[in-house]
DNA sequence: CATGAATGAGTCTTCATTCAT
DNA sequence: CATGAATGAAGACTCATTCAT
């Protein structure tokens, strides 16, 4: 359990830039040289600030990736959130569909990132937020599956979701970049996970 | 890329156990306590033997992460191989449930431990012995895909792997221990992307 | 060959006596205790720091040594020049006695460091800064000779930096501190060396 | 100071075949690799025996060395000594060049392990044996020289042996194999010296 | 006697974190 | 606040030596 509440809350622009560029910095060493050579030292200098300042605005290094990880988890919550709005009257297998590709959002926008961090996040133990934005997500696809009335909703969803994390990783170490494509493949497995029957 | 060959080979039976007890101490601690924790002193510790004698059989670290997950390797091809067999002359969707089934046997074995294993083979690079079992397993799924028609065998060999490794591990960490069940589950997503039209 | 380049420019004071301090402890063990007994952990508490100071300004143990050599070789180099500068215009017997002396100027300054440092000289594998200046020395004694006529003045250079250092570290060993009778001895030989017929 | 004294007397052949086997694997990882991958390990692995064995016979690695270096000095003793019969009746210069051919002599048998143990000899402290025998070598010098009424012979003796010593192993650093060339240069160099005026 | 498995003290090196300036 | 020098606990690995078989 990782103690991620910053130090200072960077209210000036200046602080919200050093944050930032040491938040970026680290993002970088991860997907550039893996989480072995993320340091300290080298995400301050990279950074281009002094370990000294790092620590001003984060605790611990486990801080830095835990608030990398949460601000994924956080973006990826409103994406679910715009699919579901974007969803709204449809059927199970359009749903299944628009928040399929919500999923990937964040893979399209940087996907090696997307992939390091996902990797990243199953070796920390999660800070309360994160727990509580990953139970968010969790949440609303369980919603959305009880109102189409799937059986054990909550298991269901887990599953759709490891699928569906477990495929685009896949595709991501692969090499592919057309997530469209990756979107169509899981969700037909999604929907044949779903059909009755 | 790991040198995992071994030093000396354990030819007597003591030695055979000191490797054995070298690995199981170090598979015990990687479940129990994370990837993190994971050290030599400690291995050898929990092994009942010293360091020096560890470096005996290991030349490294990393080696006897990469021989335990080789071992696990080698295992799931012959769990798949035998399920091969069992599937003569099955129909794609039977074939494809039992092949789940026997991808499922290492987690009925010793589900934790897979679960370790699985997660730690994403951060090592492999050596050549590891790499060639999995490209023996995707060789084998392969083959059976291109039997039955399906279009793209190579990605969906890597599709269906990505997908129920995934489900598998989610299930694990939820403590699900009823792994008739999570095949079934695995099955109906695998039947569904598999499905034409 | 040994990467010395330090890690941190010292540009500070406090820096420049660190990274000072360290050579020193370093020396001191060396010429006190032997090159067995010269470990890192030693050296930092001899010198007042953490081993992790240490590890701030040399990358390696050995970068330590390295550098320490180069000094000398450095030093021994401006000895020279200036001693060629002073035998301007004088006759072969002269030169090489001039030179021979400039040859012990960092025997006089501290004899047993001398002689340790030559001979961890004998056991490293040099950095190409250190060859450099091992070059231009042996280039300057080859130009006088050259200049003289010496016969195959490459080989002779080598004959007669071999002669004065074998004799001076014996001197040292055997505990003379008069280097000017040392001088005096080496050049007897050297001239005889160079003597035609 | 090395206790080298063998633990057990090899009065049968198998036994001196297995100490000799020893220390000539000894000596040629010395030569090869140099004295940093000298260890019992090895050394026994390339004698063909197993470290246990290796302890029988040798009460520490220093031993091994420490004789390895004993025996070059009686080698290089009974060499000296064959110099001053040939050399009886002879005058100062000629005695000279004997003497200095048959310190060449085991540079002749083997330079590069004459070399590596004449280094290996500055690092370690010798044993009483050694030592004794160093001093028969001095000794016979300083008689020789006393004959011939050099003055502060002891002085001349060191420094002879230290140019000798010196010139020559530059020669084997250098690559140079015709040894009766060097001898005629270190001869040139121990007359001057030696010259009256 | 020979073997070689086992030992563990000792070394090098890293890196998260602190704190004087 | 920013800096970056300093810290030292911790971890990987080696190798001389011992001893049960």
């Amino acid at each position: 359990m990782v103690q991620i509440s910053l130090r200072k809350q960077p209210v000036q622009a200046r602080s919200q830039a050093t944050c930032a560029a040491i938040k970026e910095a680290a993002a970088r060493i991860l997907v550039t040289r893996g989480i072995e050579a993320l340091n300290t030292n080298l995400i301050a200098e990279t950074a281009g600030v002094s370990v000294g300042t790092l620590y001003q605005y984060f605790p611990s290094k486990q801080a830095i990736l835990a608030e990398l990880i949460r601000d994924m988890r956080a973006e990826m919550l409103t994406d679910l959130q715009r699919g579901r709005q974007a969803a709204q009257g449809c059927d199970l297998n359009t749903t299944v569909r628009i928040l399929i590709d919500a999923t990937l959002d964040h893979h399209r926008r940087d996907a090696p990132r997307a992939e390091a961090l996902e990797h990243a996040e199953a070796t920390l133990r999660m800070d309360g937020e994160t727990e509580r934005l990953k139970a968010d997500i969790h949440l609303l696809v369980v919603e959305i599956l009880t109102l189409f009335g799937v059986d054990a909703p909550a298991r269901a969803a887990r599953d759709l979701a490891a699928l569906a994390s477990g495929m685009a990783r896949a595709a991501v170490w692969a090499g592919e970049t057309d997530f469209d494509d990756v979107a169509a493949r899981i969700t037909r497995a999604a929907t044949g996970y779903l059909r009755p029957n």
